[in-house]
DNA sequence: ATTTTGTAGTTGCATAAACAACTATAATTA
DNA sequence: TAATTATAGTTGTTTATGCAACTACAAAAT
């Protein structure tokens, strides 16, 4: 009887498996495309990078958004396919990519942002600064434990 | 000045980004690995759900996990192929497919619950019960306001 | 009993992820 | 300076996701 622990294992496991995060995933893309905003989640996250800091290598936003050097290939590949970025050799380094917003990447930012902000706001909707505070906690504490296993 | 946010909006955003997902994803796949255990970490969730009651239809794995209902028969597809699962025709309603674990589905639990439980181990070392119960909560009234969004 | 509506599952298509293996260039070091 | 090592980015392969459209069967309505 694990009277210790007022958190079940099974409680503990659906922080593993994901499933939160398939549902806001899936919910923040049909709010996306309710809004006549035909971006991925995925390409919204690199866009966040650029729109705060525009001009950095793939590698950077890589690192930013936390996906490895392929996904961040593709991801930008299709991105620039779509004329929201483009590709600019870096004048030092010759092995880097930079990238740039396009003036139409650029001019999304204000047509997505409102509803990037508006459907945040649905999904914590109830929840108080303090629950916000200890989850950026919990997360930065996993980030830890994470890193420090490697 | 949001001085009445003491979490900002970028920390706000990085709620919905799901790299912390990512990360947790991509170290239990690796835990996975390191183990010898050939199981995706989603077909790891599908089995979690008949280990805990087998003989379920396929509609139930997919509420169970989270999943739509493609998805969830391609991951049964695989499972079946790689012979820890098996379909079976229910008697009552020609319907459903009742999914039942074979022995070799059976015998996995012993082998990956304890990589799994040591994972989650790792994962939350250093986090209290009262952090855990409010992520907890906080999942509960994401889900929430997705449903009521509906 | 027939029609209508709902539910279970599958298939097609586009997008994305992880890992491994690769090329090109830069930095280190011998 | 030449050889080694490290870094940036790409490509190939397998697996998974979401949505739409579809088939088959069951339940409800007429």
């Amino acid at each position: 009887m694990d009277t210790k622990h007022i958190i079940s294992t099974e409680d503990r496991h659906n922080l593993l498996t994901g499933r939160i995060f398939m549902h806001v995933s899936r919910f923040l893309g049909q709010q996306f495309k309710a809004n006549d905003i035909s971006l991925t989640r995925e390409q919204w996250t690199i866009l966040v990078v650029l729109w705060k800091q525009d001009g950095v290598s793939q590698q950077t936003i890589a690192d930013e958004t936390g996906r490895d050097k392929p996904s961040t290939t593709r991801l930008i590949d299709n991105l620039e396919k779509d004329g929201y970025i483009s590709r600019q050799p870096d004048a030092k380094d010759r092995r880097l990519n930079i990238i740039v917003l396009t003036e139409k990447g650029k001019a999304l930012e204000d047509k997505i942002m409102p509803v990037a902000n508006k459907t945040l706001g649905t999904l914590t909707h109830g929840l108080t600064e303090a629950q916000l505070l200890t989850v950026k906690e919990v997360f930065a504490t996993i980030y830890e434990n994470i890193d420090a296993h490697k």
